[in-house]
DNA sequence: GATTATTTTGCAACCGGTTGCAAATTGTGC
DNA sequence: GCACAATTTGCAACCGGTTGCAAAATAATC
């Protein structure tokens, strides 16, 4: 059962009685680059030993205004690669001695309510990690002068935030010149949905080094999500058509790894034959696209390296919150496996 | 550039001077249940309104001794089921106005660093998810009087701390009793890491069970994480076998989908035909075992269910941290599909 | 309208720390 | 030993709120 003892954690002022010194010192032991004697820090650091002292960090931010916490902002908990991202995410900010405050606006469309929340705990800052957000919603915080990166965001000649991603119409003209290049002649972009700005951008891109081969047409859709059904269902609701011979091109370009797995699957219901019949390139890697029962050819982007300067960025925000806003780019690669023909030789 | 006004936010004493009235009757009209005239909330709200004053969450926890803050704390970063999970608890929390501070002890193993950390933070109580890790570390917060639940964790009939989750040893059984009313007769246990509590306890439900039917008989083993590429090399291993004809099981029963789909593609690559040569059953009943190009027969833990009620219990805990300990288990199900023969009519 | 019970308000102390400033201590040069 | 500079220490105010208590204002009773 519960003891009664109300053991309230130790605080400054019980170490400093303890060692018969006054608070400030006791302060200063704690804060690094504080003046104090070898004596007088040796003296505190027995009584906080003895009494398990440790400062509470709320009481230390009210005058330091510093919190180390960081908003860690999405919308995306159903695609896989954002698990990943999670994962990365944490690590890289505990490793900073920063602390991520998870928030999850599923629902929400409306900034306003998280930029309020987040600063009423006084986030140092906030990583906006999100394919989908508009760029809106990052620009809410900087409003409110709270440093904010905004990862996998879209790049702008002019940006007003800081960007941390690739460059999706480059990544569209890749995924573009490698269906090309592996003979693939009637091509299609099926993006996500069609608010999502990194799809339009990808489209773009697509659809510009398509324009250079008059011998190449392509198609465009969306599907309604970066889901595995939304891609299935796209692939199969096209298969049905309404003409003649097949409607279907000889290979997709899909704006998400998942979208190609739900592909891959309406294909084998449909008995087409992949690589041969169609090809798909998928985007992102995530993990199950290198599973052997997958082997999806697809484009990487290097989430870690994006999710590092991500931090690096936010933790060189913290000291120079005005800073003049920058893109930091990475480029994409081909990772190919088996759904896509071989280069001809 | 920078603009140079150093824009403070608006506090409690800059809405009290407009407002013309002491910071008490502020503070009063932004905390509920608190004596306030209608006049006087008024003139408030005004003054608070024009300024756009939010009261600072740390601030205020000084006093009041609640920040609502939950520390989420957990090493499964890489099976997809947690982003589920994931999801759900943040979903959750923030509905009830709690706010998760999220930690990733993944190379972590000692909890001492973590509890205190959180403990800085003066989170209002914690949250340990994983199915791997010690009950050790859970017990370690509630040491310290920080109240915890143990999401996903080991059943106990002398808990010492808050367990959701659900029967391990039931679920084992049913998953036997679920092979062999399908005609497997030689049926196999393939665990995932064997330090995983919860492995044990499905082993030992399993192997009860077998043991009623003198006529099947069982193999175990353990593959080295719950991950794809250990159910697919352990499937691999197992059928290189040492002996004269296939060493394989009938059926397997694996500690978690993402293993049961790398046995799956073993499968194919060894030319078994599933369900007929080879049954499959997994454990979770995550997103991918429903996609068709998987179809896994599977036996669903009702994650929503536990995460909810690990939420409630929390919430609970809060007004009666020393709450007597309780187990909150619940039922699984079996999740039909297509990797186990059909039950004989 | 005076008296008493009730509600509303402000004062001031406090939550657990940090920090500017002046006093106290220690170190240096002669 | 003394005068002066450099360090170290403690005092007290402050960060942005909350809250017990007593005074002030309002409502209820006769």
């Amino acid at each position: 059962m519960s003891d009664g003892t109300k053991t309230m954690p130790t605080t400054l002022k019980d170490v400093a009685i303890r060692a018969g010194v006054s608070t400030s010192a006791v302060s200063r032991t704690f804060t690094d680059g504080a003046s104090v004697s070898v004596k007088m820090r040796r003296k505190v650091e027995k009584a906080a030993n003895e009494l398990g002292y440790r400062p509470n960090f709320l009481a230390r931010s009210l005058t330091t205004r510093r919190t180390k916490l960081i908003g860690l902002v999405s919308n995306n908990f159903h695609n896989p690669i954002f698990l990943e991202v999670f994962d990365l995410f944490t690590r890289s900010l505990q490793d900073r001695g920063l602390r991520p405050l998870l928030v999850n606006l599923s629902d929400e469309t409306d900034p306003e309510h998280s930029v309020q929340m987040l600063q009423q705990y006084s986030v140092d800052g906030v990583v906006v990690t999100s394919s989908t957000l508009p760029p809106a919603f990052s620009m809410a915080f900087r409003d409110k002068h709270i440093p904010v990166v905004n990862t996998f965001g879209r790049y702008s000649s002019t940006p007003e935030v800081h960007v941390v991603g690739i460059d999706n119409v480059q990544a569209g003209r890749m995924a573009a010149a490698t269906l090309v290049a592996r003979g693939y002649r009637k091509v299609a972009f099926l993006g996500g949905p069609q608010s999502a700005t990194s799809s339009q951008d990808r489209l773009k891109g697509f659809a510009e080094e398509i324009a250079k081969h008059p011998d190449v047409t392509m198609t465009t859709s969306f599907a309604t999500a970066y889901s595995f059904q939304a891609g299935r269902t796209e692939l199969l609701r096209l298969a049905q058509g309404n003409g003649a011979q097949t409607p279907l091109a000889e290979a997709y370009f899909c704006g998400d790894d998942v979208l190609s797995i739900g592909v891959l699957s309406a294909a084998k219901d449909l008995g087409l034959r992949v690589p041969e019949t169609l090809g798909v390139i998928g985007f992102n890697d995530m993990e199950m696209a290198g599973w052997e029962n997958i082997a999806l050819t697809t484009i990487r982007q290097p989430i870690k390296q994006i999710i590092t300067s991500s931090v690096e960025l936010m933790v060189a925000m913290l000291d120079e919150p005005d800073r003049y806003p920058e893109a930091r780019l990475f480029p994409c690669h081909l990772v190919e496996r088996e759904t896509l023909r071989p280069l001809p030789t």
